[in-house]
DNA sequence: TCAATATGACAACAAAAGGTGTCTTATTAC
DNA sequence: GTAATAAGACACCTTTTGTTGTCATATTGA
């Protein structure tokens, strides 16, 4: 299993707001062991090592055992793959505001 | 209950891959009844009819009644909250490239 | 060596998600 | 008016999520 093959879908993983805040948290910080990740949840530590385990499937974040402490740390790059998905749908919703921006100048 | 209110997260809405495929499909035709969009996946119509149903509560699609069906067209606004979060992490993937280029210059 | 610490591995469980099928109602075509 | 069509409303079922709790194991500090 090479680095680029994900078990778990992107989407998927960033779904839940849970781990989206560990994303934030190890952006935040470079490096950070699950004991000092759990301290800013209110759920227990092994709730907060299942969501690490999500992450680590979506390949979006890294484990590495140092003694008796796991470091997580973030890689955004699958994060990419949402970013050319959402892009896709850009002109969309800026096609709206032009449209709205026509009514209002109508209104004038 | 203003446009603007989300009974459920945009994330959420997204992260399967029938409701993907679901604004893909509105994202092509502008609006389409429940019938003809369950064309095009193998489940029933229920199942499609239910995942439209969140993508309505996530504001993503906007259900019309005509005649004795129901059309759904896309609204990709509330994409743009998806768009803001990722562009966050842009800066991570891009520095993580500059290194392996860095790396692999060194090769040579 | 021994106690404290950090974590993994499980088992268990409630709630939510994804799906099916059936029944009912509204609309349209003939 | 009647048959066919489109869809909503439910009931029901299986699998996945999110969480807790317990036990076992590895590591460290004194």
């Amino acid at each position: 299993m090479n680095e680029n093959s994900q078990l778990r879908d992107v989407y998927d993983a960033v779904a839940d707001p849970t781990r989206r805040k560990l994303l934030q948290l190890l952006a935040d910080v470079e490096e950070l062991p699950l004991h000092e990740l759990t301290v800013h949840f209110q759920m227990g530590r092994t709730a907060v090592s299942k969501h690490l385990a999500i992450l680590k499937e979506a390949n979006l974040v890294i484990a590495r055992r140092v003694g008796r402490e796991t470091r997580y740390r973030l890689n955004a790059t699958p994060l990419k793959e949402i970013q050319d998905w959402v892009s896709y749908y850009e002109g969309f919703w800026k096609e709206r505001m032009v449209k709205l921006n026509l009514i209002l100048e109508e209104k004038k």
